[in-house]
DNA sequence: ACATTGACTCGCG
DNA sequence: GCGCGAGCCAATG
């Protein structure tokens, strides 16, 4: 028989670790995770995996954002009030369609003194 | 096999 | 801030 099982790739595995590894409160970008997870430029790749993992996977989509702190999806679709109501339910704001990644960006470094985190992991 | 699409990003003007 | 083009590449038509 010839059931094509669909195998997870290595690369679908590290991206959803990396994704996993988002502290509560904190968002990331695509392009960010793709770094993390070995596999620069590869940000439509997390997307992708992404939209193949679903609800199911339980990974928190919610903290993957675009680069400049956009929500990927259309703003009033049915995704995209998801994804700020989640949000906004572990503390991060979402100023319209947009966070501000210099408060909630996943950032461990550059908090010298500035803007205080919400919360250290 | 070719063209388009897309949970993306970055540089340039 | 905004539009454009290029890079990205698996999935879809």
């Amino acid at each position: 028989m010839k059931s094509a099982q669909t195998a997870l790739k290595p690369e679908h595995q590290t991206i959803r670790k990396a994704i996993l590894a988002i502290p509560r409160g904190h968002v990331a970008s695509y392009g960010e995770i793709a770094a993390r997870a070995g596999l620069p430029r590869r940000a439509r790749l997390v997307g992708r995996v992404l939209r193949e993992a679903g609800d199911e996977a339980k990974l928190p989509w919610h903290r993957v954002l675009r680069a400049d702190g956009r929500l990927a999806f259309v703003p009033r679709s049915r995704d995209f009030l998801e994804q700020k109501r989640r949000l906004k339910a572990e503390g991060v704001l979402v100023a319209g369609n947009r966070v501000d990644l210099r408060r909630f960006g996943w950032q461990r470094d550059l908090d010298a003194g500035l803007w205080a985190p919400p919360e250290a992991d």
